[in-house]
DNA sequence: CTGTTAGCGCGTTCAC
DNA sequence: GTGAACGCGCTAACAG
């Protein structure tokens, strides 16, 4: 019934060295003569001997393991950040502990908690907003942190994104130049700075230069899921709108369907513009134009910035902005 | 620059009480007295002492982290049980080390290995078919292991999954009750007992009981994606059939999306069931008519099944089967 | 190139 | 109720 694990000790009697060598034969080190290295492989063959990874981490201080906070997995723009993540942590040999926090304060700070109990060597993070208190416990701990897809005003840890700012600017110019004279901003939560900061005022700028006025009634905070985006619709098209800039891809699909179900045509009647470029967008009938993100790129880049952090390597710049672009698809009449 | 952590002994110390007691009270041990437990646990607080969980899997040889394989998180019908894993992981204070294999049999294996070096106390498995280098592992390991949304014909180890035969079935007699004489059937890999195997199976039964001929021109094998399925809809008209049976949801949306493109009406002139339920089939329009499996839940009953396992608690069954239902919706005739 | 010896931080008997 | 001491499996100096 014992888990009768063979440990080092047994490696090392098996083949008449020390533990000491047969550590630096598992870890690669080349102090050790060709013959006994492979005297040692053999045995640890033959007993089929696998380096327990927590003895590992306690003596030396590091578990090659990362720490990802994720609101939703189910979330196709999450997901695919944590795909980005994943494959470049597994490619410099890092695990990762995925936690799903639904974006609730408590639930963080308390997910945050147990990653660190468990010494991760590193934090990504992502949610789009990030509390004070987020901000509190993670300059009060050594781990070295990465937010992906998420804006820390302070700069305070390393981070990756995106312009949204100029991204929203641009394709609400567009939608402006299409000839739409009102033009509804929709997104999710405002109080994610993303939306509430950085898209709004990329839509002010767009406005503001084309001596647009800016009306509050165009405005529209909604939830992160397709059926809120069916609801909303009748909304949007009582508020006088023709095209909507709209901030998150299940919205998106959300609020075309809402049209489609209504006999509205897109894009004739209205246009719509989305962001993230999930695999959402061309799924749907017509396809949604959208602001390209790299979605899986943030997730790799925000990875490979962690790893550098983590070996407290040079890093030119903390603060990562990827390019976007713009693809003109079905829901707007500017094809390119 | 130190990660000056602080240990029991220093909670020990300024508590005037030995480690021990202190690990009493962390552990929630009885036989620690009220006055001396308050004493330590004001100390523990001002101190904001972190039990260290690496130290104490080495010690408790109990990690309370199981290992997560998935396909890809990317995958809505994964990422969907992926989240049903995790709630309830973390309703029994478990985290989950979550690993991308991409069907990989050599990733796979591999990533196997890494998961059980970190001592995970289980580990749940997805991806449809397991191969015989799994098998032998998981065999040869004392780590309880569950699959989820896989089957494994042995049933050695957990699992959780419908009953994709008769569910295959159901709809598609219901197709041929609507009258469609050449039904085709629509697949990611056939490799995959759970297409290959248990749904075509379903789809005989129900020629069968029909009185109608098997015919191999109308068996599909695709990629899960819904790229292939838009690819797919020609080769489909082509057969001649005029309504299709689908295995996956995304690709059910790329063939209803190849419809759509090629102006044939759905459902009018071409029926559409696919399996998964995933919210992609409410995102599409008409809406995909779908075996509803509760996807949440598979993942959800996996993760509970494993927490006994690992607890060493009597299971009634290892082998479970939820049950599904059939949501008749846009893409076939006979809504309900 | 190889062996010895300390810990790493905590759980856990076993006495007191 | 509480403490002392050993050990979990391995890394990391330090000798040799």
């Amino acid at each position: 019934m014992e888990k009768q694990t063979i440990t080092i000790y047994d490696v090392a009697r098996e083949a008449n060295v020390s533990m000491a060598t047969v550590s630096r034969v598992v870890n690669g080190n080349p102090n050790v003569k060709p013959t006994t290295r492979k005297k040692v492989l053999d045995v640890i063959d033959r007993l089929d001997y696998r380096p327990n990874a927590v003895a590992r981490g306690l003596a030396s201080k590091k578990t090659t393991t990362v720490g990802v906070i994720i609101p939703d997995v189910t979330n196709l723009y999450f997901a695919s950040l944590a795909r980005g993540i994943d494959d470049i942590a597994s490619m410099y040999k890092y695990n990762i502990i995925l936690a799903n926090s639904d974006q609730n304060d408590v639930k963080e700070i308390q997910v945050l908690n147990t990653l660190l109990a468990k010494q991760v060597d590193g934090i990504i993070y992502m949610g789009h907003k990030i509390t004070d208190d987020m901000r509190a416990e993670f300059s009060r701990s050594k781990t070295p942190v990465v937010l992906a897809g998420t804006v820390d005003p302070d700069e305070q840890v390393g981070s990756v994104n995106v312009d949204y700012r100029n991204a929203a600017e641009e394709v609400v110019a567009e939608l402006i130049k299409s000839g739409n004279e009102r033009i509804a901003f929709v997104s999710g939560p405002q109080a994610d700075p993303i939306n509430g900061i950085y898209r709004l005022a990329g839509y002010k700028d767009a406005l503001e230069k084309a001596s647009m006025e800016f009306d509050e009634s165009l405005i529209f905070e909604s939830e992160y899921s397709f059926t809120s985006g069916e609801e909303l619709f009748t909304k949007l098209a009582e508020s006088g709108a023709t095209a909507a800039f709209v901030g998150d891809d299940e919205l998106a699909v959300g609020i075309l369907n809402g049209a489609v179900d209504r006999g509205v045509k897109v894009p004739e009647e209205f246009e719509i513009v989305t962001t993230n470029n999930s695999k959402l967008t061309e799924m749907t009938r017509p396809k949604l134009s959208t602001i390209t993100q790299p979605l899986y790129d943030i997730g790799a880049v925000a990875m490979r910035l962690l790893t550098k952090l983590m070996n407290k390597e040079e890093t030119d710049e903390k603060t990562i902005i990827l390019p976007y672009h713009v693809a003109h698809r079905g829901t707007t009449r500017s094809e390119d």
